[in-house]
DNA sequence: CTTGCAATGAAAAAGATTCTCATCATCATT
DNA sequence: AATGATGATGAGAATCTTTTTCATTGCAAG
């Protein structure tokens, strides 16, 4: 993953695309969102634009660099795309955010897909719920 | 589904409500945003806010009465909560929306949870293709 | 009927994302 | 390396969805 990627997709090697492809790839949390992106590199002393960042993150997603999410909260977040396709687990209480990935779910998807005439390009898949964390159990 | 359902959720029996309560029940498209909803009851002659519209729709949802949806496209869509849980399939071209349940599923994503050490309240499950309309297959 | 308190709606505010446009940087070509 | 065409940037305005504010209205308990 580096800016060959970028070149690739057929746009412009330029700092702010290197900025955010460099964070993406470095940042301990996998799913952020544009503001996420936009403050972690101010705060590294980076120069950008919030339009940039929201105009970079979806010129990635079409090229298929990064995968945009709709997690609940009325914002999408995004991660870098390493291969593989996985669903999500996300705590209600912390946010934290597992992945999984299930064969016997994915293939059921595809049959009940095609069942109801449906040809199937994507999907999303989310369990919420209250993580191993005490504190976020039940009735803390 | 009537007037008493909105009182057993703590809720005071107004003309808002009932409207939007009623709407819910005889409109034929089942997955609405707040928008439409809206829209619908200002196209019959209903006079009604847009606040309160998201307001009661929010409150609906908390008392169990309708269930929101995060589709994608940036706004949230509302049904009425007709016992069964289930999930949806939605054609990317015209927006048609399938709904679906499925048992095998279902049980998995309680395992996975359960393996990850996560007690599921909830989940999303959105398959997203061409429907069966030729005029959404790929390449019309 | 009275009356308290919840509910309404118009408008403002907030939050997320996109658009506009003048300026700037990349990169293929000289 | 210099040039130039074209794509990219960023500040701010605009847009879109949703929430909040607050003065006014209307349920519903007594
Ligand atoms: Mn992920
Ligand atoms: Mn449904
Ligand atoms: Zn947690
Ligand atoms: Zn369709």
């Amino acid at each position: 993953m580096d800016n060959q990627d970028i070149r690739k997709a057929g746009l412009k090697v330029t700092l702010p695309r290197i900025k955010i492809l460099g964070l993406l790839e470095n940042n301990s949390q996998r799913h952020v969102s544009a503001e996420d992106v936009y403050k972690m590199l101010l705060d590294n002393g980076e120069e950008i634009g919030l339009a940039t960042v929201y105009r970079v993150l979806t010129q990635f997603e079409t090229a298929g660099l990064v995968t945009r999410h709709n997690f609940e909260g009325g914002h999408a977040v995004f991660e870098l795309d390493r291969g593989g396709h996985h669903d999500h687990m996300v705590c209600v209480v912390c946010g934290k955010v597992e992945e999984f990935i299930d064969t016997t779910i994915e293939k059921r998807q595809r049959e009940i897909a095609k069942e109801h005439g449906f040809e199937m390009v994507d999907h999303s898949l989310i369990i919420y719920g209250h993580c191993g964390n005490p504190k976020c159990k039940v009735g803390y």
